[in-house]
DNA sequence: AGCACGCCGACT
DNA sequence: GTCGGCGTGCTC
């Protein structure tokens, strides 16, 4: 009998091993086994395949060694979806298995021993010498012998009374921490010389690392009237949609449309998987889910260790799992066995997409997935879409839902917008700060209220644009701003890789007052300082946020008002929900719509749209001071107005006219090598042979911004097709070309990946 | 990914 | 004359 056996390697290969006989009757598809692999290492595997296939000759079939569990920890649904994210985001099955199962699965390769090791307690029993027959008389004699020493004698009569000895019922366990607590400072000795003189015997039980809630559920609030409106509706279309988008303003009680939805598919008995894009997400919504759902609620991220993530994965195998599973990306690889509803929160938001290391998968489309794998219904929730998800809403393949009020018919901030190139030819800017937003602020913290600046970059990043008119160059195939690279003395597009000269003057106002500009957050702060040099200023970007525990201090500083503004990049636009809050500062606008990228419209709206979600007050509408050199660009009203169709129409015909998503599907191939010749040349050569297979659907190869990485050059290849265009056939023909092609030695040196539906 | 095998520079 | 650099190839 042989066991196809996957390792945890970026390989693509299938390796065979003999599966011995006395194994062989408790292993099936999904077990995990112990397999040599190389000259000396070893490897946890799983089975994919069982079979008779005597191997192609010439390959030495080795055994495997072991089998790790009496069942299989991966569900043979969890072995498809790691399949399907393998050939879908074209990456070696192991690297699945590397992201999806808990570094505790897996063994030490030398000494072949599992990571992972249950947590255990001590607990403390009569010896043997006490049972049975005559163990009163045995044990009066003992207590008798004690009577010189009352520490001993006092532990034994507590340790007999905490297991009910005398009480006739069964005896309970008594652990060396409940012994001892009453007991002060000698009772580790006392216990010790018990030990020693055989009347007392330490033992090992293994508990439980997964902390069960104090919290007793409580009751879920009511509805209001729209919420129910939205929750009915949103039944009503998974009558006919696996897949429904919830699109609700900031503060429009999305949050308790879950709940209630929740509430009815563990009713039904079925599990819930509820995501989240990021960490520092999770705990403010663990709270409010624990107080309906107590010690139903499973939470699952990496900031867990890895034993408690295998105690979770195997809590959700057992026969009581957790109904419901808050976590991140890493979540969709749990196992379910019943899994009926997925909600997908912050939908839009791209932490969704892995980036680094393969699995480059996006969690939304593969939660998507795995809600299909169980015919269970998928919600995904967004004060602002993706335009990819409303495109799929508004054509029908999903539901749509739309809360355009806020909770409690609370007033959405207003925006007011500001022209900076304006305010700075009247010389009327403080640095970065217009009159409009000192102003606001001051008149904020006068009233014991609070601000937060939005500033999207924390380090230095030179954009090219004209001082006195704002122009910045674009590039014209592909309408994504262009930049500027010191090196080559060129303006670069970074999509299709197109080159252009830097033009002497600007050839909007002729003036020649083209310049590099960068502003970040530590610079706001700064300015702000001197502005206002009462008013206690805090900054959250990623520098401040190093330290573990930094984000959950900075957070509360603000929100116990011991500080007045908070200064950060994206972080502050997510999730925050502060009384106290009533202005929102948007610094520079223009960094993140001049972003070289097709989807900089939609995620400088999204940005915007969210902070300033964050002003408001339930008594006094909020204040959103938006500071732009580009106010007459559609993206900037359509923030202004709350108009997402209007900015959803607009990108929807920019990415038809351009041949971007969700018009065509992009697959980026980057190729890295240690010789810049020569991966030019295999680039080159990569590129003509897709040329063949893809005619005009093949950009590139250019040299990406980060054009070096670790003493690697890099090229990137984007191929985009079309939706008509297959995309099975497509990847396999990418597979197919790259394996040729290395088989061929066109590729030593260099080694390649694929970033499908790149962000 | 990791480990072995193999061919070129600074050391006893 | 060796020890060790990392480039290249292979792993059932």
């Amino acid at each position: 009998m042989f066991a196809d056996v996957l390792v945890p390697l970026p390989l693509f290969g299938r390796f065979t091993y003999r599966l011995p006989d006395e194994l062989a009757p408790c292993t099936v598809v999904g077990s995990r086994v112990i397999v040599p692999f190389g000259q000396k290492r070893h490897y946890t595997g799983i089975v994919t395949r069982l079979h008779h296939d005597a191997p192609a000759a010439g390959i030495t079939v080795k055994d495997i060694l072991s089998l790790l569990d009496p069942q299989p920890i991966i569900l043979e649904g969890q072995l498809r979806l790691w399949q399907w994210i393998a050939d879908y985001y074209l990456c070696a099955e192991g690297d699945v298995m590397k992201a999806a199962l808990p570094g505790g699965f897996n063994i030490e390769s030398s000494t072949l021993e599992q990571h992972y090791r249950p947590r255990t307690e001590q607990y403390v029993r009569l010896t043997s010498s006490f049972s049975g027959s005559g163990h009163k008389e045995a044990l009066s004699k003992a207590l008798e012998g004690m009577r010189r020493a009352p520490r001993q004698e006092a532990l034994m009569l507590r340790f007999l009374e905490l297991s009910g000895y005398d009480a006739g019922s069964t005896p309970h366990e008594v652990s060396r921490h409940e012994l001892r607590s009453r007991d002060d400072t000698s009772g580790a000795t006392a216990l010790g010389t018990l030990v020693k003189k055989g009347f007392l015997e330490l033992y090992d039980v293994e508990i439980s690392r997964l902390k069960p809630s104090s919290l007793t559920p409580g009751m879920l609030a009511p509805l209001t009237p729209v919420q129910q409106t939205a929750f009915a509706q949103i039944k009503d279309l998974w009558q006919h949609h696996d897949v429904c988008l919830l699109h609700g303003v900031t503060s429009s009680g999305k949050t308790e449309i879950y709940m209630h939805l929740i509430q009815e598919a563990i009713a039904r008995g079925e599990q819930v998987l509820y995501m989240l894009p990021e960490i520092a997400l999770t705990s403010q919504m663990q709270q409010r889910l624990r107080r309906v759902f107590g010690n139903r609620l499973g939470v699952y991220h990496s900031k867990f260790s890895d034993a408690e993530r295998v105690e979770i994965w195997r809590k959700q195998l057992s026969s009581e799992p957790y109904d419901v599973i808050l976590g991140v990306r890493s979540s969709v690889f749990l196992p379910y066995r019943r899994l009926g509803l997925v909600i997908i929160d912050e939908e839009h938001e791209n932490s969704y997409k892995q980036q680094e290391p393969a699995p480059r998968y996006h969690a939304r489309n593969v939660a998507i997935v795995l809600a299909s794998q169980f015919g269970a219904k998928a919600l995904l929730g967004s004060a602002t879409p993706s335009v990819e998800s409303y495109y799929n809403a508004t054509s029908g393949k999903y539901g749509l839902v739309t809360l355009s009020e806020r909770y409690q018919s609370v007033q959405m901030p207003q925006i007011e917008v500001v022209d900076v190139k304006e305010l700075r030819r009247k010389r009327r800017m403080e640095g970065n700060f217009s009159p409009q937003l000192i102003a606001a602020i001051r008149e904020a913290l006068s009233r014991g209220e609070q601000a937060i600046l939005f500033q999207n970059r924390r380090g230095y990043a030179p954009v090219v644009e004209c001082a006195t008119c704002g122009w910045v160059p674009r590039c014209q195939r592909c309408d994504v701003s262009l930049t500027y690279h010191r090196r080559l003395g060129q303006l670069v597009c970074h999509y299709c890789g197109n080159v252009y000269r830097l033009p002497a003057s600007c050839p909007q106002c002729e003036e020649s007052n083209l310049r590099h500009i960068g502003l970040g957050t530590e610079r706001i702060e700064e300015e702000l300082h001197a502005l206002i040099p009462e008013a206690r200023i805090d900054r959250m970007d990623l520098d401040t946020t190093r330290a573990k525990t930094a984000y959950d201090r900075i957070l509360d500083n603000f929100a116990s008002r011991h500080t007045d503004i908070l200064i950060g990049t994206q972080m502050v636009s997510k999730g925050l929900d502060f009384a106290h809050v009533s202005v929102v500062g948007i610094i520079d606008a223009d960094t993140m719509l001049n972003f070289p990228d097709f989807r900089s419209y939609e995620r400088a709206y999204q940005l915007m749209a969210q902070v300033s979600g964050r002003a408001g007050r339930r008594d006094r509408q909020g204040l959103v001071i938006l500071q732009t050199r580009s106010t007459d660009i559609p993206v900037v009203s359509q923030v202004r107005h709350y108009d997402f169709p209007g900015l959803f129409a607009d990108q929807l015909t920019e990415r038809q006219a351009f041949g971007y998503p969700p018009f065509t599907r992009l697959i980026y191939l980057y190729l890295r090598g240690r010789d810049e010749r020569r991966l030019s040349e295999a680039a080159i050569a990569v590129k003509q042979h897709l040329d063949t297979l893809f005619g005009s659907r093949v950009l590139g190869p250019e040299a990406p911004p980060v054009a070096r990485v670790q003493g690697l050059y890099i090229r990137k290849i984007m191929l985009k097709l079309e939706l008509g265009y297959h995309p099975r056939t497509a990847r396999q023909q990418l597979q197919q070309l790259l394996s040729e092609m290395s088989a061929q030695g066109q590729l030593t040196g260099i080694v390649t990946h694929f970033d499908v539906d790149p962000m």
